[in-house]
DNA sequence: GGACAATAGTTGTTCAAACGAGTAAAATCT
DNA sequence: AGATTTTACTCGTTTGAACAACTATTGTCC
């Protein structure tokens, strides 16, 4: 029914539609990965932070900052790993402010068994792309979002 | 408190949560303007496909698919955009289940009020690039989706 | 050391996204 | 022409995101 192409009012335009298009693109078929599992893409990356981390018990805010898509409600998102007992919560001691989240054995067995069909969701994501590619689209990704990411942050 | 960074397990890996990252704070700073309209990205990008257009009325799953982001809940977004005004519907006369879309004047009105900070905001987006870099970058993403493209779809 | 501010998290509420089931009209297929 | 399928939405429900207000604890500054 559309036959008209949308013409674009700047290439920055174009640039940031064309970012938002190829993420969403690309984030269909990680979240159809993540659905059989009853996760979300969010959800996981906590899981992955909290196993990746060499630390074995972040404060719940620390990891709000650095997922990869800030989280708001990170409260009600760990209460939901909680329930599942993929993470435990505790106190901190020397601060009572602060509530220490941990990956459990159970987390760290998901994380397991979805490792593999994962990694071949991102050979089929990004799989027909060459190396040489890979690596222009990461840099120039990172150029983006450089000035735009807070000083503290894990992702410059 | 984290201190280490984050080992990618593959190069298709760090590329993807790279394109996730760099969208989601691309899309904060769009965000932040859209909301002094009360408007989602979503939203707007309903009333640019209709301005942009050639015909004047579209159906209204025919806007679901052509969005930048695949809308599954088309008709209650094109409720609200139709409560405040900004779009109108109609059922088309030569097939009585296809109901059409077409904007508002008070909708083309809110389109140009917006306009200029929209450019802003997308210079403030992108605009440390340069314009080889931002051919380079929308050149990549799009060979990075065109394999997820449906072949019907306005993005390839 | 007491007032004030900053930090860390929680909770309430509203709004939007996701998923599936349901309805009505048109097209297709004997 | 009647049964079946397909198309084009629509609606109900659950879940998650966004924003702001609130509590508890710690830090700072005369």
């Amino acid at each position: 029914m559309l036959k008209t192409r949308l013409h674009f009012d700047s290439p920055q335009q174009e640039a940031y539609l064309g970012l938002w298009r190829t993420y969403d693109r690309l984030r269909e078929i990680e979240e159809r990965l993540f659905s059989h599992w009853g996760l979300t893409a969010q959800q996981y990356n906590v899981l992955r932070l909290l196993e990746a981390s060499h630390v074995d018990a972040i404060p719940t805010l620390s990891l709000a900052t650095n997922l990869v898509s800030k989280a708001a409600d990170i409260t009600r998102l760990v209460d939901r790993l909680e329930t599942r007992g993929w993470v435990r919560r505790e106190r901190s001691k020397t601060d009572r402010r602060t509530v220490l989240v941990k990956i459990t054995e159970a987390g760290n067995e998901l994380l397991n068994q979805i490792a593999s069909s994962l990694d071949q969701c991102h050979q089929d994501q990004l799989g027909h792309l060459a190396a040489g590619e890979l690596e222009k689209l990461v840099e120039l990704l990172r150029k983006v979002r450089t000035p735009h990411e807070a000083s503290d942050s894990h992702w410059i």
